[in-house]
DNA sequence: TGCGGGTTTCATTTTTTTTTGAAACTTTTG
DNA sequence: CAAAAGTTTCAAAAAAAAATGAAACCCGCA
Protein backbone atom coordinates (compact mmCIF):
# COMPACT_ATOMS: atom_id res chain seq x y z
CA UNK A 1 0.00 0.00 0.00
CA UNK A 2 1.15 3.50 -0.80
CA UNK A 3 2.89 5.42 1.68
CA UNK A 4 0.14 8.14 3.48
CA UNK A 5 1.15 11.34 1.30
CA UNK A 6 1.89 14.49 3.67
CA UNK A 7 -1.56 15.62 3.23
CA UNK A 8 -3.46 12.88 3.79
CA UNK A 9 -1.65 12.61 7.36
CA UNK A 10 -3.60 15.88 8.21
CA UNK A 11 -6.66 15.32 6.09
CA UNK A 12 -9.59 15.81 8.49
CA UNK A 13 -8.98 16.24 12.47
CA UNK A 14 -12.12 16.70 13.10
CA UNK A 15 -12.41 13.81 15.31
CA UNK A 16 -11.70 14.97 19.11
CA UNK A 17 -9.84 11.29 19.65
CA UNK A 18 -7.90 12.78 16.56
CA UNK A 19 -6.67 16.05 18.28
CA UNK A 20 -5.88 14.10 20.91
CA UNK A 21 -3.28 11.26 19.46
CA UNK A 22 -1.68 14.74 17.73
CA UNK A 23 -0.83 16.37 21.21
CA UNK A 24 -0.20 12.98 22.18
CA UNK A 25 2.76 12.38 19.79
CA UNK A 26 3.71 15.50 19.99
CA UNK A 27 3.74 15.25 23.85
CA UNK A 28 5.77 12.13 24.22
CA UNK A 29 8.13 13.34 20.97
CA UNK A 30 9.16 15.60 23.98
CA UNK A 31 9.59 13.50 26.51
CA UNK A 32 11.54 10.99 25.17
CA UNK A 33 14.09 13.22 23.46
CA UNK A 34 14.80 14.82 26.90
CA UNK A 35 15.69 11.34 27.50
CA UNK A 36 17.89 11.18 24.38
CA UNK A 37 15.15 9.13 22.37
CA UNK A 38 14.40 9.39 18.51
CA UNK A 39 11.80 10.87 17.36
CA UNK A 40 10.37 8.22 16.08
CA UNK A 41 10.24 6.42 19.55
CA UNK A 42 8.00 9.23 20.51
CA UNK A 43 5.55 8.88 17.53
CA UNK A 44 5.31 5.13 18.17
CA UNK A 45 4.43 5.71 21.81
CA UNK A 46 2.50 8.65 21.44
CA UNK A 47 0.11 7.47 19.15
CA UNK A 48 -0.16 3.95 21.25
CA UNK A 49 -0.58 5.55 24.43
CA UNK A 50 -4.45 6.96 23.33
CA UNK A 51 -5.17 3.66 21.60
CA UNK A 52 -7.40 1.84 22.94
CA UNK A 53 -7.00 -1.42 20.98
CA UNK A 54 -3.36 -2.59 20.05
CA UNK A 55 -2.02 -1.86 17.27
CA UNK A 56 0.31 -3.82 14.77
CA UNK A 57 3.19 -2.58 13.29
CA UNK A 58 1.79 -1.71 9.70
CA UNK A 59 -0.94 0.35 11.15
CA UNK A 60 1.65 2.31 12.79
CA UNK A 61 3.66 2.76 9.58
CA UNK A 62 0.67 3.92 7.80
CA UNK A 63 -0.70 6.02 10.51
CA UNK A 64 2.39 7.88 11.31
CA UNK A 65 3.76 8.07 7.87
CA UNK A 66 7.10 6.37 9.01
CA UNK A 67 9.28 3.30 7.37
CA UNK A 68 8.84 -0.05 8.06
CA UNK A 69 12.49 0.17 9.23
CA UNK A 70 11.68 2.89 11.74
CA UNK A 71 8.88 1.48 13.22
CA UNK A 72 10.67 -2.10 13.99
CA UNK A 73 13.28 -0.02 15.41
CA UNK A 74 11.37 2.06 17.16
CA UNK A 75 9.07 -1.10 19.07
CA UNK A 76 12.61 -2.53 19.59
CA UNK A 77 12.76 0.46 21.92
CA UNK A 78 10.59 0.34 23.31
CA UNK A 79 9.96 -3.17 24.02
CA UNK A 80 13.44 -3.44 25.56
CA UNK A 81 12.18 -0.24 28.01
CA UNK A 82 9.07 -2.25 28.52
CA UNK A 83 7.58 0.28 27.35
CA UNK A 84 4.85 -1.72 24.73
CA UNK A 85 3.62 -4.77 25.46
CA UNK A 86 2.86 -6.85 22.71
CA UNK A 87 -0.65 -8.75 22.23
CA UNK A 88 -1.65 -11.61 20.71
CA UNK A 89 -4.79 -11.51 18.70
CA UNK A 90 -6.63 -14.96 17.67
CA UNK A 91 -6.70 -15.47 13.84
CA UNK A 92 -3.56 -12.73 13.09
CA UNK A 93 -0.41 -13.59 12.59
CA UNK A 94 0.93 -9.95 13.18
CA UNK A 95 1.98 -8.46 16.97
CA UNK A 96 -0.41 -5.97 18.51
CA UNK A 97 1.26 -3.36 20.47
CA UNK A 98 -0.17 -2.08 23.63
CA UNK A 99 1.21 1.31 24.98
CA UNK A 100 2.86 0.52 29.00
CA UNK A 101 0.85 3.23 30.62
CA UNK A 102 2.49 2.83 33.87
CA UNK A 103 5.17 5.11 34.49
CA UNK A 104 6.34 4.34 37.67
CA UNK A 105 7.07 1.18 36.12
CA UNK A 106 8.86 2.86 33.06
CA UNK A 107 10.78 4.71 34.67
CA UNK A 108 12.37 2.43 36.80
CA UNK A 109 12.97 0.39 34.02
CA UNK A 110 14.84 3.40 32.10
CA UNK A 111 17.16 3.99 35.42
CA UNK A 112 18.07 0.21 35.43
CA UNK A 113 18.79 -0.18 31.55
CA UNK A 114 20.24 3.54 30.47
CA UNK A 115 21.36 4.78 33.88
CA UNK A 116 22.65 2.32 36.08
CA UNK A 117 25.19 0.71 33.41
CA UNK A 118 26.80 4.26 33.39
CA UNK A 119 26.99 4.46 36.95
CA UNK A 120 29.25 1.65 36.89
CA UNK A 121 31.72 2.74 34.23
CA UNK A 122 32.09 6.28 36.19
CA UNK A 123 33.24 4.40 39.00
CA UNK A 124 35.92 2.49 36.96
CA UNK A 125 36.84 5.79 35.65
CA UNK A 126 37.00 7.35 39.23
CA UNK A 127 39.49 4.14 40.42
CA UNK A 128 41.57 5.06 37.44
CA UNK A 129 42.43 8.53 38.33
CA UNK A 130 42.79 6.76 42.06
CA UNK A 131 45.24 4.62 40.95
CA UNK A 132 47.03 7.24 38.61
CA UNK A 133 47.64 9.82 41.27
CA UNK A 134 48.95 7.42 43.93
CA UNK A 135 50.86 5.27 42.14
CA UNK A 136 53.17 8.75 41.24
CA UNK A 137 52.82 11.44 43.64
CA UNK A 138 52.35 9.37 46.72
CA UNK A 139 50.33 10.89 49.15
CA UNK A 140 51.30 14.47 48.82
CA UNK A 141 48.58 16.80 47.29
CA UNK A 142 45.36 17.03 48.54
CA UNK A 143 43.28 19.08 46.35
CA UNK A 144 43.24 16.58 43.61
CA UNK A 145 42.14 14.45 46.27
CA UNK A 146 39.69 16.16 47.19
CA UNK A 147 38.68 16.33 43.92
CA UNK A 148 38.50 12.70 43.70
CA UNK A 149 36.45 12.13 46.91
CA UNK A 150 33.92 14.72 45.11
CA UNK A 151 33.45 12.37 42.19
CA UNK A 152 33.12 9.54 44.74
CA UNK A 153 30.58 11.03 46.75
CA UNK A 154 28.05 12.02 43.34
CA UNK A 155 27.85 8.51 41.70
CA UNK A 156 27.59 7.31 45.13
CA UNK A 157 24.82 9.68 45.36
CA UNK A 158 23.18 8.80 42.02
CA UNK A 159 23.94 5.08 42.55
CA UNK A 160 21.69 5.52 45.42
CA UNK A 161 19.16 8.00 45.13
CA UNK A 162 18.05 7.38 41.49
CA UNK A 163 17.40 3.70 41.69
CA UNK A 164 15.21 5.12 44.93
CA UNK A 165 13.36 8.00 42.98
CA UNK A 166 11.13 5.34 41.10
CA UNK A 167 10.05 4.12 44.18
CA UNK A 168 9.45 7.64 45.43
CA UNK A 169 6.86 8.34 42.81
CA UNK A 170 3.43 8.17 43.95
CA UNK A 171 1.59 8.53 40.87
CA UNK B 1 49.48 30.99 18.12
CA UNK B 2 49.60 27.45 15.87
CA UNK B 3 46.62 25.94 17.35
CA UNK B 4 48.56 22.47 18.66
CA UNK B 5 48.80 19.36 16.50
CA UNK B 6 46.71 15.94 17.59
CA UNK B 7 50.20 14.92 18.49
CA UNK B 8 51.05 17.27 20.64
CA UNK B 9 48.24 16.50 22.37
CA UNK B 10 48.97 13.14 23.92
CA UNK B 11 52.72 13.71 23.66
CA UNK B 12 54.10 12.92 27.30
CA UNK B 13 51.60 12.17 29.64
CA UNK B 14 53.68 11.09 32.31
CA UNK B 15 52.92 13.40 34.84
CA UNK B 16 50.47 11.50 37.28
CA UNK B 17 48.11 15.11 36.68
CA UNK B 18 48.17 15.05 33.42
CA UNK B 19 46.72 11.41 33.23
CA UNK B 20 44.19 12.26 35.56
CA UNK B 21 43.15 15.27 33.29
CA UNK B 22 42.29 12.96 30.25
CA UNK B 23 40.44 11.22 32.78
CA UNK B 24 38.96 13.75 34.28
CA UNK B 25 37.83 15.06 30.63
CA UNK B 26 36.84 11.67 29.47
CA UNK B 27 34.61 11.17 32.84
CA UNK B 28 32.61 14.54 32.45
CA UNK B 29 31.87 14.41 28.65
CA UNK B 30 30.50 10.92 29.44
CA UNK B 31 28.02 12.73 32.25
CA UNK B 32 27.85 15.85 30.59
CA UNK B 33 26.68 14.00 27.85
CA UNK B 34 24.12 12.19 29.17
CA UNK B 35 22.38 15.20 30.02
CA UNK B 36 22.36 15.83 26.30
CA UNK B 37 25.59 18.37 26.43
CA UNK B 38 27.70 18.22 23.88
CA UNK B 39 31.39 17.12 23.89
CA UNK B 40 33.08 20.05 24.04
CA UNK B 41 31.06 21.16 27.56
CA UNK B 42 32.20 18.42 29.21
CA UNK B 43 35.81 18.74 27.31
CA UNK B 44 35.91 22.08 29.26
CA UNK B 45 34.46 21.30 32.58
CA UNK B 46 36.62 18.27 32.90
CA UNK B 47 39.79 20.45 31.86
CA UNK B 48 39.02 22.98 34.68
CA UNK B 49 37.46 20.28 37.43
CA UNK B 50 41.61 19.37 37.93
CA UNK B 51 42.89 22.86 37.27
CA UNK B 52 44.03 24.30 40.34
CA UNK B 53 44.34 27.54 38.99
CA UNK B 54 41.52 29.53 36.48
CA UNK B 55 42.07 29.00 33.24
CA UNK B 56 41.36 31.91 30.60
CA UNK B 57 39.86 30.74 27.31
CA UNK B 58 42.97 30.88 25.11
CA UNK B 59 44.59 28.08 27.38
CA UNK B 60 41.44 26.00 27.53
CA UNK B 61 41.68 26.45 23.66
CA UNK B 62 44.98 25.77 23.16
CA UNK B 63 45.07 22.45 25.73
CA UNK B 64 41.79 20.56 24.72
CA UNK B 65 42.81 21.83 20.45
CA UNK B 66 39.37 22.98 19.75
CA UNK B 67 38.52 25.79 18.36
CA UNK B 68 37.38 29.02 19.98
CA UNK B 69 34.37 29.38 18.64
CA UNK B 70 33.35 25.74 20.55
CA UNK B 71 35.66 27.23 23.55
CA UNK B 72 33.29 30.29 23.94
CA UNK B 73 29.93 28.30 23.34
CA UNK B 74 30.75 25.97 25.63
CA UNK B 75 32.02 28.36 28.09
CA UNK B 76 28.78 30.14 27.62
CA UNK B 77 26.57 27.23 28.12
CA UNK B 78 28.52 26.41 31.20
CA UNK B 79 28.52 29.49 32.96
CA UNK B 80 24.07 29.71 32.41
CA UNK B 81 24.32 26.37 34.41
CA UNK B 82 26.33 28.30 36.74
CA UNK B 83 28.86 25.76 36.20
CA UNK B 84 32.04 27.60 35.89
CA UNK B 85 32.58 30.75 37.45
CA UNK B 86 35.17 34.22 36.22
CA UNK B 87 37.69 35.32 38.13
CA UNK B 88 39.36 38.64 38.21
CA UNK B 89 43.11 38.48 37.71
CA UNK B 90 45.07 41.56 38.24
CA UNK B 91 46.93 43.12 35.42
CA UNK B 92 45.42 40.51 32.94
CA UNK B 93 42.47 41.82 30.79
CA UNK B 94 41.20 38.04 29.92
CA UNK B 95 38.50 36.18 31.85
CA UNK B 96 39.86 33.35 33.43
CA UNK B 97 37.58 30.96 34.41
CA UNK B 98 37.06 28.19 37.06
CA UNK B 99 34.82 25.12 38.20
CA UNK B 100 31.70 25.08 40.23
CA UNK B 101 32.67 21.94 42.11
CA UNK B 102 29.22 22.01 44.23
CA UNK B 103 27.60 19.49 42.51
CA UNK B 104 24.52 19.65 45.14
CA UNK B 105 24.28 23.38 43.51
CA UNK B 106 24.83 22.32 39.80
CA UNK B 107 22.30 19.49 39.80
CA UNK B 108 19.67 22.04 41.35
CA UNK B 109 20.45 24.58 38.70
CA UNK B 110 20.38 22.30 35.97
CA UNK B 111 17.16 20.71 36.77
CA UNK B 112 15.98 24.57 36.79
CA UNK B 113 17.26 25.89 33.84
CA UNK B 114 16.65 22.55 31.59
CA UNK B 115 13.75 20.76 33.64
CA UNK B 116 11.44 22.78 34.96
CA UNK B 117 10.63 24.87 31.67
CA UNK B 118 10.04 21.64 29.62
CA UNK B 119 7.41 20.90 32.59
CA UNK B 120 5.44 23.75 32.11
CA UNK B 121 4.68 23.27 28.26
CA UNK B 122 4.47 20.00 29.28
CA UNK B 123 1.09 20.78 30.94
CA UNK B 124 0.20 23.45 28.83
CA UNK B 125 -0.16 20.49 26.39
CA UNK B 126 -2.04 18.28 28.63
CA UNK B 127 -4.46 21.12 29.21
CA UNK B 128 -4.95 21.51 25.11
CA UNK B 129 -5.96 17.61 25.39
CA UNK B 130 -8.49 18.63 27.68
CA UNK B 131 -9.99 21.07 25.88
CA UNK B 132 -10.18 19.04 22.83
CA UNK B 133 -11.96 16.18 24.58
CA UNK B 134 -14.26 18.17 26.74
CA UNK B 135 -15.45 20.27 23.78
CA UNK B 136 -16.28 17.74 21.69
CA UNK B 137 -17.53 14.61 23.39
CA UNK B 138 -18.85 16.00 26.09
CA UNK B 139 -18.37 13.43 29.09
CA UNK B 140 -18.66 9.87 27.64
CA UNK B 141 -15.24 8.73 27.34
CA UNK B 142 -13.60 6.97 30.44
CA UNK B 143 -10.32 5.42 28.43
CA UNK B 144 -9.21 8.77 27.11
CA UNK B 145 -10.08 11.11 30.91
CA UNK B 146 -7.94 8.32 32.10
CA UNK B 147 -4.65 8.59 30.13
CA UNK B 148 -5.33 12.32 30.41
CA UNK B 149 -5.22 11.98 34.17
CA UNK B 150 -2.31 9.85 34.04
CA UNK B 151 -0.39 12.72 32.56
CA UNK B 152 -1.05 14.78 35.28
CA UNK B 153 -0.11 12.69 37.69
CA UNK B 154 3.04 13.06 35.54
CA UNK B 155 3.80 15.73 35.42
CA UNK B 156 2.73 16.80 38.92
CA UNK B 157 5.18 14.48 40.52
CA UNK B 158 7.56 15.52 38.13
CA UNK B 159 7.11 18.85 38.72
CA UNK B 160 7.31 18.34 42.69
CA UNK B 161 9.80 15.80 42.71
CA UNK B 162 12.74 17.30 40.34
CA UNK B 163 13.25 20.16 42.10
CA UNK B 164 12.96 18.45 45.39
CA UNK B 165 15.51 15.74 44.92
CA UNK B 166 18.44 18.34 45.00
CA UNK B 167 17.53 18.67 48.48
CA UNK B 168 17.86 15.31 48.55
CA UNK B 169 21.67 14.88 47.65
CA UNK B 170 23.73 14.89 50.83
CA UNK B 171 27.45 14.57 48.97
C1' DT C 1 39.40 58.87 18.18
C1' DG C 2 41.88 54.91 16.75
C1' DC C 3 44.38 50.75 18.14
C1' DG C 4 44.57 46.17 19.89
C1' DG C 5 43.60 42.30 22.78
C1' DG C 6 39.83 39.52 23.99
C1' DT C 7 35.41 37.59 23.01
C1' DT C 8 31.15 36.55 20.58
C1' DT C 9 28.51 35.53 16.54
C1' DC C 10 27.23 33.10 12.69
C1' DA C 11 27.50 31.11 7.93
C1' DT C 12 29.77 27.10 6.45
C1' DT C 13 31.73 22.49 7.06
C1' DT C 14 32.14 18.31 9.49
C1' DT C 15 30.46 14.78 12.29
C1' DT C 16 26.93 12.17 14.31
C1' DT C 17 22.42 10.45 14.54
C1' DT C 18 18.26 8.98 12.52
C1' DT C 19 15.56 7.36 8.78
C1' DT C 20 14.83 4.85 4.71
C1' DG C 21 14.08 0.94 1.76
C1' DA C 22 15.29 -3.15 -0.03
C1' DA C 23 17.19 -7.66 0.85
C1' DA C 24 17.39 -11.40 4.06
C1' DC C 25 15.39 -13.98 7.42
C1' DT C 26 11.55 -16.45 10.04
C1' DT C 27 7.40 -18.47 10.68
C1' DT C 28 2.93 -19.89 9.37
C1' DT C 29 0.02 -22.02 6.23
C1' DG C 30 -1.87 -24.36 2.17
C1' DC D 1 7.87 -28.13 0.82
C1' DA D 2 6.84 -23.75 -1.38
C1' DA D 3 4.61 -19.52 -1.07
C1' DA D 4 3.33 -15.70 1.51
C1' DA D 5 3.03 -12.66 5.49
C1' DG D 6 5.43 -10.46 8.94
C1' DT D 7 9.59 -8.78 10.73
C1' DT D 8 14.45 -7.59 11.20
C1' DT D 9 18.77 -6.00 9.51
C1' DC D 10 21.86 -2.99 7.43
C1' DA D 11 24.08 -0.15 3.82
C1' DA D 12 23.03 4.20 1.97
C1' DA D 13 20.59 8.73 2.20
C1' DA D 14 18.82 12.42 4.81
C1' DA D 15 18.50 15.21 8.69
C1' DA D 16 20.15 17.17 12.85
C1' DA D 17 23.70 18.65 15.88
C1' DA D 18 28.20 20.33 16.76
C1' DA D 19 32.61 22.37 15.47
C1' DT D 20 35.16 25.61 12.82
C1' DG D 21 37.10 30.02 11.63
C1' DA D 22 36.77 34.43 10.09
C1' DA D 23 34.36 38.70 10.51
C1' DA D 24 32.19 41.69 13.72
C1' DC D 25 32.01 43.42 18.05
C1' DC D 26 33.29 45.44 22.55
C1' DC D 27 35.99 47.99 25.64
C1' DG D 28 39.85 50.05 27.86
C1' DC D 29 43.56 52.88 26.84
C1' DA D 30 46.97 56.02 24.69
Amino acid sequence: MAKASPTTQVEILNKSTDRLEVESIDFFVRMMSMLGMPKSVGEIYGLLYFSKTPLPMDQIVYRLGMSLGSASQGLKTLRSLKAVKTTYIPGDRRDHYLAETEFRRLFANFIKEEITPHMESAKERIQRMEDSLSSHDGQKDEFYHIRIEKLKKLTRAGGRLLPALAGLLKF
